[in-house]
RNA sequence: CGCGGGGUGGAGCAGUCAGGUAGCUCGCAAGGCUCAUAACCUUGAGGUCUCAGGUUCAAAUCCUGACCCCGCAACCA
């Protein structure tokens, strides 16, 4: 069986979980479910990422222990998974014993390829935020960015990875692997970088005299790993490098690394960069996604419109008639529908509503709604037809829908494969326009009305398995309705006609339509 | 002259690479239908494609210049 290895980001446990890192969750697990349901054998990680010294921060400023901090924090970040109903196999923390050797690991063995080394540092230091800074940063006026207080010039004595000397090596492999960083624009990011900047050295340790919560060191205990570079590393400690040879070499290279756009440079330059001085594999693809505005606005704690997961999901569920299964699936809907995976995006609760009204509602629910009414109403749930034939305008349309959803879910274009998903759904309620079988049941033709109906629900059923890497409670719901096995998903059965017979049993509406006039926010 | 993205009907976007009477979703208006969640189906109104020059038989699309918005500038998650 085929393997796919995905990745998200390990998030930093310095604050709770906002939709930002629901987004990047929600994009590897649509991935991963339509991996899963196209016969791979998937393996999706994610995590968190627990030192460096702004963690320990905040922890004291809530007067807690580091450790205690991090698990709360970090369980924050499960629990909104669970929530989500992301799919992850493993759910990795910097601060597990296992991932701790593989990074001191991980230095032994560059040290020993003789690619590290110390020097001295030079560079500018705002002393309360404990932040470095560049030149440019700081610009003319001389001042921290973030508290506006004086910075000083500080050295110390640091450990340095030899990132230049494989600069060479890395333009080439830029210029091999055009496809290695997604969408294009940020490839030629990193190419633009790459041209016009002198790569210089990157500085991995910390001395604990300033930054005590960290792995330490392997080479000199006086100092932790930098952050940053402890946290490459989990992609390779969740897949058991050094620890389980097999395994490691089952899994690795990653298939896709799912990120940020803000944190191109360090999966695009450095960690290739890392791999290869070990002789480790390059990861296929790095996607990076955009960001999330809030009504056009960036959204920051300054500003103070940071959105919670957890508290947008308690309101959309009051809206949807307190059903946390429809609220997380049309979240999920919402942030894969309304904007490509790449391109930013503007959240706000009139569009989410919106959405959820015209799509969800009014055309997929209304259509399996208006469906099994009918069902349930002329044949008392029992179809059974005595022609399976496919109707001629769902022919072409499903032929269509086959080849270009399969197409948009490989390049992760999900906006546009459920575009091509609810372009059926539209053929279908057109369908039912256009055969009227509210005239054909006046008519007595019993027959005709029962393939008509089977055509629906059959057509319905293959919609169930398109959606399911998008909403997979409402996948679910609907095969309930149609009494198939829940859970069950392949896309090998999205042929036409594989049913013989339906059974269905009519629920309440999958997606109730929002009053625009209710929208507490 | 730091780098990049963008300015297209009321809103959000596609079309720009390979020029040929401007397209999609939502909203709005009228009509139709009734199986359905005031839903669904049909039709319609609404755009000098930021501006100014230029190339061309023909420019949203190519060239030049200007204006405006938004990101990013390597220890920031």
């Amino acid at each position: 069986m085929n393997k796919f290895y995905i990745t998200t980001p390990i998030y930093y446990v310095n604050a709770s979980p906002h939709i930002g890192h629901a987004y990047t969750s929600i994009i590897a697990d649509c991935m991963a479910r339509f991996k899963r349901i196209s016969d791979y054998q998937v393996f999706y990680l994610t995590g968190t990422d627990e030192h460096g010294e702004k963690v320990k921060k905040a922890a004291m400023s809530l007067n807690k222990e580091v450790n205690e901090f991090v698990d709360t924090v970090s369980e924050n970040f499960n629990r909104l998974w669970e929530r989500l109903n992301i799919s992850h196999d493993f759910f990795i923390r910097t601060t597990q014993s296992k991932h701790i050797e593989t990074v001191k690991k991980f230095i032994i063995k560059l040290e020993e390829k003789g690619d590290i080394y110390k020097d001295t540092y030079k560079a500018l230091y705002c002393v309360p935020c404990e932040a470095f800074w560049s030149e440019s940063q700081v610009a003319e006026a001389g001042v921290c960015p973030d508290c506006k207080r004086a910075v000083e010039e500080i050295e110390e004595e640091n450990y340095f990875f030899k990132l230049s000397k494989y600069a060479d090596w890395f333009k080439q492999y830029l210029k091999d692997n055009p496809d290695c960083i997604k969408p294009k624009i940020r490839y030629n990011e990193v190419r633009g970088f790459i041209d016009n900047n002198d790569l210089a050295d990157l500085c991995i340790s910390r001395p604990k005299t300033r930054v005590s919560w960290g792995i330490e060191f392997p080479l000199d205990n006086d100092y932790v790993v930098y952050v940053w570079f402890d946290a490459l590393i989990n992609y390779l400690t969740g897949v058991g490098i050094f620890d389980d040879e097999a395994r490691f070499k089952e899994w690795w290279p990653a298939d896709i690394h799912f990120i940020g756009k803000d944190i191109l440079r360090h999966h695009g330059i450095f960690w290739p960069i890392m791999l290869k001085a070990l002789d480790i594999g390059m990861p296929k693809l790095v996607f990076a996604h955009g960001w999330w505005k809030f009504e056009g606005e960036k959204i920051s704690k300054s500003r103070g419109n940071i959105v919670n997961p957890f508290d947008l999901v308690t309101a959309l569920s009051q809206v949807l008639g307190e059903n946390q299964d429809s609220a997380v699936d049309a979240l999920r809907y919402f942030l894969l529908r309304e904007v490509p995976v790449g391109m930013d995006g503007s959240f706000s609760w009139p569009a989410l509503v919106n959405r959820i009204n015209s799509d969800l509602a009014n055309d997929l629910g209304n259509l399996v709604f208006r469906t099994l009414n009918m069902a349930e109403k002329y044949f008392a749930g029992q179809i059974k037809p005595n022609s399976k034939e496919i109707p001629e305008v769902f022919k072409g349309a499903l032929e269509k829908l086959e080849s270009n959803y399969r197409e948009t879910m490989e390049a992760v274009e999900f906006s546009l494969a459920l575009s091509h998903v609810f372009k059926f759904i539209s053929v279908m309620n057109k369908f039912i326009e256009e055969t009227k079988p509210w005239t054909l049941n006046k008519e007595g033709k019993q027959e005709e009305l029962a393939n008509f109906l089977y055509s629906l629900l059959e057509g319905i059923r293959i919609v169930s398995l398109y959606i399911y890497p998008v909403m997979p409670s409402t996948a679910n719901a609907i095969r309930r309705q149609l009494k198939l096995a829940s859970d069950s998903f392949s896309l090998k059965e999205s042929s036409w006609g594989l049913v013989d017979t339906f059974s269905i049993e009519k629920k309440s509406p999958l997606f109730p339509r929002i009053d625009i006039k209710n929208n507490s926010d």
